[in-house]
DNA sequence: TAGTGGTCTAGACCACATC
DNA sequence: ATGTGGTCTAGACCACTAA
């Protein structure tokens, strides 16, 4: 049962909260677009529709919400320059997902310094359920006892090691998560999480540093004790900002170059 | 004399290319509001308007263009989201600069890993004027002898050296930048650039990469030699992808860090 | 009070995909 | 033929700014 007409603001111009309201005055005023905004997005969130499935049309929702077609569609158009929204022309709007070739290159910035960006072998070193460490478990806002899941990997280029992951989950939202059912899947970590689990990235922070490598590392990395690398400390967030993956990463840029653009 | 009440295309369907053409089919069909916001393009490279100062209302501009205020309003509101132009509800819509405070975070990814962050002390090394190596003339697209520009420059945070920038200029765009007149300008480069200049960077694309100090970039930064700094390789862009800057960076990320939002 | 951008509507028509 | 998103219009009214 989705968000359906339900009062929304009484009359339209309710919505307006003239004049400086005493105490709390943040958005002194949200228009009508910004709400249907924020219930499909609660939609969303709880799954209604699920990754990849298609939303009522633009009419429905309209008549739905009771507004006219416009407003629904500036509703739309923002979740979709959100990222949590796909339009299609004549087919509908449908939900983002990670499967999609686009969204991969949003989340890996790691680029060839010549050629085009192939695929990388992924090899999974473990997969392990224990505590976290105290920084870990703050940054993933982790209860007092709950567990975390480790996993670590190397992503390989042509066979030479360039990526040693070190990613940690929470493990209550990852119940079942093994090295198998990794290994055993094809696609992106983050489609498998958003299938499997439910639980969908919608946007992440990362901090870039240069490091020496250490013995460990370099032996995963097949490169000498104190090359510099490229740390990359990824924190993942779905709705509401929620944290759900602090991802650890050293990239051997030899070869390759994070790639970014601003704009 | 900006670009009035041309023909835009005859009659509006005539924007339709209905059909498949023979040939180019590339953007089989271009919207009323993407011609328009071409044309605002192109008085906004020809610098119309000038940094900072305001466009025509969206009324006049319908008027001009003949079309309704809402196809004016999608073209502009594109422009504003290519951070081309910004708009201020009760005063007008305006030229971006990067003078303002919300663009440099745009630029300036480096942050202090505790605490806010400060405004960074410029140091200028130097202020040449010679002819480019090979690769910094391909990449800025110079003419066969053309001069190039470099500066060179310390970033400091707290007195102490964090960023060794060596920056590479078209000489022909930018006569008379000198040491003196870099030293002598408050706001940040590109500020200067396009007060002075009229060059105003609009994109950039950066390449990533952890690299060793070697003795002289050791000394500037003062760390010991072989330490671990984030190289950063910046190619800034004008209107059209004219290339107008390399500038490649060397970061000491002992107390900092590269930060980037992946959305 | 006037002018600017911001929201909302109702309706028309086009492009695209599917049946 | 139908239904979807995409474009465009004309007009109304609201919020914000400045004179």
């Amino acid at each position: 049962m989705p968000a359906a007409n339900l009062p929304l603001l009484a009359s339209h111009s309710a919505a307006y909260t003239t004049g400086p309201v005493a105490g709390a005055e943040a958005p002194s005023f949200s228009p009508l677009y910004r709400q249907i905004k924020a219930l499909l997005l609660r939609d969303l969130q709880a799954g209604l529709w699920g990754p990849g499935g298609s939303i009522p049309s633009e009419m429905e929702l309209a008549t739905r919400f009771r507004v006219s077609q416009g407003t629904v569609r500036k509703a739309i158009d923002e979740l979709a320059t959100d990222n949590l929204l796909v339009r299609r022309q004549g087919k509908g709007t449908f939900v983002a997902t990670h499967a999609e070739e686009r969204v991969q290159f949003r989340f890996l910035r790691l680029m060839p310094d010549q050629g085009a960006a192939g695929g990388a072998q992924r090899r999974f070193i473990d997969c392990r359920r224990l505590r976290a460490p105290a920084d870990v478990a703050r940054v993933l806002q982790l209860k007092a006892a709950e567990p975390a899941i480790q996993v670590r990997r190397v992503l390989s280029f042509n066979d030479a090691p360039v990526v040693l992951d070190d990613i940690w989950l929470p493990g209550a939202q990852f119940k079942g998560l093994t090295a198998e059912r990794l290994r055993g899947y094809g696609g992106p970590m983050y489609a498998l999480f958003e299938a499997e689990f439910g639980i969908r990235m919608i946007r992440a922070e990362e901090k870039i540093r240069a490091v020496a490598a250490d013995e460990a590392q370099a032996g995963w990395l097949e490169v000498a004790v104190g090359v510099p690398l490229l740390s990359v400390e990824r924190l993942s967030l779905s709705y509401g900002d929620r944290p759900v993956e602090l991802r650890r990463g050293l990239y051997n840029t030899r070869l390759h170059h994070y790639r970014n653009e601003l704009s």
